[in-house]
DNA sequence: ATATATTATCGTAATATCACGCTCATGGGA
DNA sequence: TCCCATGAGCGTGATATTACGATAATATAT
């Protein structure tokens, strides 16, 4: 989209910006949830969960396991998804840092408002 | 996009995507932690500190605006920005619960396994 | 009134996303 | 061997995003 101008942030920024872009739509976060209500599942059990056709859910199950937060083991014929412990252990905290050290609330997130910028 | 689907999720996982969405780009992810460091700033603050046109800059201010991350005050020709204290900890806590309800690590966020379903 | 500073918005171009149907590769059973 | 089921992948059309320059809108200062 556009000349992306990515280059110019930092690899904790992209990062958060990844995590936070995969779970950046309603199915993915259905996805996700049903994941992990069965430990291991095949994408047909998503399929009949979730109001979209195969194609659809294959792509979003790609989404997400392109930006690492779910696995697929090949299973036979079948391939059995899971949320990749590791990954979304650090997305959490990525995104629970982030949330934590941008709180309004908490004063000790601000710098002391330079004179010589605010003027 | 294509036939948007969104009707068929709950309001709960939409808003998260949404809040989500909001922070899948290092752009709106280097904002609002410059906003933070700040309290309050202008526009013209935010084009200084980020490599990107005052035009884009306004484009991602109004997306994170609009998932309700943040407010703008007008002062002025002005217009100061902060983050939404109320929606950010509803973020914050929606996107907490997702973690932990979905992490794979927790035996109690598991259904028993139906039988039935898995043959 | 005119000029300046600040931010929003429009038009553009390139690229990404979403959803689908169709096809293809693979493994298991008749 | 010939099907069927499973799921990945391609091509499509519609829509959204990203980024920019240029312009418009607003408020203050002269």
């Amino acid at each position: 989209m556009g000349a992306s101008k990515i280059d110019n942030f930092t690899p904790a920024q992209i990062h958060l910006a990844v995590y936070a872009k995969a779970l950046g739509h309603p199915a993915r976060i259905a996805i996700v949830q049903f994941l992990a209500q069965r430990k291991a599942c095949l994408c047909g059990d998503i399929v009949n969960a979730l109001p979209l056709s195969q194609s659809t859910i294959s792509q979003h199950l790609k989404e997400l396991k392109n930006a690492g937060l779910i696995r697929g083991n090949i299973d036979g014929p079948s391939v059995s998804y899971c949320i990749d412990e590791k990954i979304w252990n650090r997305a959490k905290r990525a995104l629970g840092n982030l949330f934590e050290n941008c709180d309004p609330a908490n004063e000790l997130n601000r710098f002391p408002e330079p004179k010589s910028m605010t003027v």
